[in-house]
DNA sequence: CGCGACGTTGATTTGCCTCAACGATTGTGG
DNA sequence: CCACAATCGTTGAGGCAAATCAACGTCGCG
């Protein structure tokens, strides 16, 4: 049996903030656990994303299919990560993405009053929630560097690099996507890579 | 003599909170006005990002310079936007942005320490600068999924609809490097565009 | 008035996409 | 437990959107 859920989540916000025992109980009163299967979809377009999720076990990805009808992926997430639309999630309207599990998951789920319900009633957890949309906005901004001022190959290089994890668990399809790149040009990229260490 | 700064801001903060007067004399004392003149820099690679400004006349862009030796506009911004090297101050490293007026400017500047100051002494500014961190956040996911999923004409059109005053304040090459294209190409749709209309 | 900043236009090149065909692996129903 | 389909990745040929390079026009300002 793995480690019971909510004791995951209250080690991952005392990374970055004390709670008190009241917190504490707030937290895991309020974060429930829910299992998905692979395949199935947890957000979707239309219809307002009225939950936020952090990944226990698993691994997700968030989506979003354009006028052409390809598909982009727009967030991954593994252990430890949060997921969503978080447009439509933050301003409680309706969705763009689909969100879709690639693995079986246990994932913890907060609705989106509960949150609100928790930032009120607690600075402290006011100042989580303050702290990881400051990080979430952190690490968009460097994505949006990154496909500013790289190439393909630079991209994935950097993706490499920084999520080596990710490399084992996610299609290259969605990678590719992810990357802001098709799936045979990732795989050229690949290919070039191997006969280059020859 | 335009709206005296500090009124501006309260104003712009009391769009999301209600505000006691306890936390608006906060926000006044910590919130300094300054002036920075055309093409002075507020930020630049390898300082820390020590402020945050946020801009009560005038017009900014955030850049870096790639590997390549190329400008790359990340971020932009008028009246009642804020500016800074995100990164660097939220995690107070050294920047790798230029922040550079494109006009003369006044702009409220507060440092890191006083924003956790007020951060930690109010409750209601936590959530204050909780809301602008998540909207920071959706604004960018937005942006990532345009990139993403758009031509750089769409990419334009969107841009124009959305920021119609920043067409006439920001010279062309700023905002085509900020949606990702060069100069020329940007001209070249913009001539395509009149061409049609006739 | 002259110079630097900004924008335009055309010719050429290129990074990446599209399309198509084909293995390898996985999963699923009979 | 096998057959067959679906999913996933690879490879190659050809095409296109956007970049690069180069030259030139214009305007504002020191």
């Amino acid at each position: 049996m793995e480690t019971s859920s909510p004791e995951r989540i209250i080690t991952y916000v005392e990374q970055f903030i004390k709670l008190s025992e009241q917190d504490k109980n707030a937290v895991t009163e309020k974060f429930k656990p829910i299992k998905v299967k692979k395949r199935q979809f947890i957000v979707q377009p239309g219809f307002v994303a009225r939950n936020r999720y952090f990944v226990i076990r698993g691994a997700l990805k968030g989506y979003v299919i354009g006028d052409d009808g390809q598909e982009h992926t727009i967030q991954l997430a593994l252990e430890d990560w949060w997921i969503s639309d978080y447009n439509s999630y933050i301003f409680q309207q309706p969705a763009t993405m689909f969100v879709m599990a690639l693995e079986d998951c246990t994932l913890l789920q907060i609705k989106y009053e509960d949150e609100q319900f928790l930032k009120n009633s607690s600075h402290r957890l006011e100042t989580f929630f303050r702290i990881i949309a400051e990080r979430a906005a952190a690490f968009m901004q460097r994505r949006i560097i990154i496909n500013l001022t790289q190439s393909a190959e630079e991209r994935y290089d950097s993706f490499m690099q920084r999520y080596p994890l990710m490399l084992q668990r996610i299609p290259q399809y969605a990678i590719a996507s992810y990357l802001g790149m098709t799936t045979e040009f990732l795989s050229k990229i690949r290919n070039k890579k191997v006969k280059r260490k020859r």
